[in-house]
DNA sequence: CGTAGTGTTGAATTGAATCAAGTGTCGTGG
DNA sequence: CCACGACACTTGATTCAATTCAACACTACG
């Protein structure tokens, strides 16, 4: 049994515990099963549930307060009593499967969207019709804020994998950062960080080799995957080279051929979808060796 | 008498006033004269002024509330009671000298710069000393954003020719975002713009040819021109062939060729740093036949 | 079980980088 | 005010990293 993990999957630290193996196919088990293995071991405590079907991570029954990204997400900062007024304004929408869109380029912005489990992608097409991919999201990160300005998305955004999402409708996010100076400072702080992480993808798509682009790609991947408690090493692409490629500046086939050079330097091993960083130190030198 | 327009020049609407020349050229002339340029025409009514001074686009005694870049920068949308406690917490620094720094790299963040004249570029430095250009900031544009989430800066910037500022410390942005709702709106909003445009940027990086991303950035600039009132068409290029290509992520070898090469299609004229746009509708044409 | 989508690998091509040598421009100090 | 030096820009020849074209293998799913 291999041990790749997904965004979907719940990870736990003690090792006689295991967890869901293949993306995608948590919904194949049974909520019996998922139940068993989200709840052995967890870091952040979960409130003892009244149906197993809280523990799936796409579970729609979970509020901000007993959500295990509460963290990350944006109730970071906020006290208790705060967390419940954004819990009331916060949609659980019902999951999405593969492929399906959260909302489409030029639609009407209304909302910004939380990743509660699963990932996304972010791509923008021109008018020659060629696509090109401008943000992978995972769990507890943040989907949508390029429509604030001109109240029409910039980008449309589909899910990689079955995912779910928290909505939170924007004119109701702004009054309550309104009542709740944490939550302004939080919300301006997750939009810096944005503007920040946009930036470097800036350096990085104008001076970087395909093999450095690659192997930032990937760290970048490992430490979110830290985030939120997954495996930093070994982990599953929820994404196609052919994604990779459009969001690094590259084609599919020099992906590819970066995967399999990578990995005759030992530094990754990869099988298909499965990646497993071998050597961190080694990669972050291929970057800062420009 | 040529006529090419820089972020430093007062750009007139009537036929028969003129406007300063070159770019830097502003403390060559007069302050009489300088005055006597300024106030006629001006679309946006200036206060009748007690002295010359104010009339220096540099001059730091200027209020938000008779800037005539109120309408692009942060007090679009506050009324006039709104405008004056924003106009409370503006800091009106000395001008910046060209090569001048706002402030570098992982300095500590605490203020956001709205650019009054001139115009500055942010660059990230990396490990290996060599520095790419993330952005270039025009009059009515916000500076500084990228720190707000790690409270330090992520680039440094510097002015590209003799400009001024409005430093806004950020900690009393948000005190006031708190009473003031649309100010919090309209910053919600720049921000979310910054985000949009990286975002553009990425997709112009991943995907265009080094001729589609030349003309990108000039229709860009020329659309900025156009937003303070000054000839899309006709324009001084502050920055250096050099800078243009740590933006786009080309040479500057490569950036001159593609310079001289749109001038032989007849699209461009080029002088130095004087560019004239003779054919936008075909520049437009060079990047949509991606 | 077949088909569409995804991934790999090789060979040829090419757009932009690099290397190199020059001219032009600006600001400074004598 | 001019001469100098540093920087900015241009142009050409060569190289190279990544794309393109092409053929094939794998996988996953109805």
């Amino acid at each position: 049994m291999s041990q790749f993990w997904s965004a979907n999957q719940t990870q736990t630290n003690s090792e006689g515990s295991r967890a869901i193996l293949v993306a995608n196919s948590v919904e194949k088990k049974s909520d019996i099963e998922a139940a068993k293995l989200a709840t052995t071991g967890g870091k952040i405590p979960v409130r003892p549930s009244a149906t197993v079907l809280k523990i799936c991570p796409h579970n729609s029954a979970v509020s901000c307060a007993s959500c295990r990204l509460s963290e990350l997400c944006l109730p970071i900062a906020l006290n208790k009593s705060e967390i419940h007024q954004l819990d009331a304004i916060v949609e659980r929408n019902r999951p999405f499967k593969k492929g399906e869109h959260l909302y489409r380029q030029s639609d009407e912005f209304k909302s910004v969207y939380a990743v509660r489990s699963g990932s996304f992608k972010s791509y923008f097409l021109s008018d020659s019709g060629q696509g090109r991919v401008t943000g992978f999201y995972m769990p507890g990160e943040i989907i949508g804020m390029d429509g604030i300005a001109s109240h029409k998305y910039a980008n449309s955004t589909a899910a990689l994998e079955h995912s779910s999402i928290c909505e939170i409708p924007f004119s109701q996010l702004e009054k309550l950062s309104q009542e709740l100076p944490s939550l302004q400072h939080h919300f301006f702080a997750i939009m810096g960080n944005e503007i920040a992480k946009d930036q470097q993808i800036h350096t990085l798509l104008s001076s970087y080799t395909a093999e450095e682009r690659t192997a930032s790609f990937l760290l970048g991947l490992s430490s979110r995957y830290a985030r939120v408690s997954l495996s930093p090493t070994r982990f599953l692409l929820s994404m196609t080279r052919g994604d990779i490629g459009e969001y690094l500046g590259l084609t599919v086939e020099t992906v590819s051929r970066i995967f399999t050079s990578l990995q005759k330097k030992g530094l990754i091993s990869v099988n298909n979808r499965e990646i497993e960083l071998l050597n961190i130190e080694n990669l972050r030198e291929i970057i800062s060796g420009s």
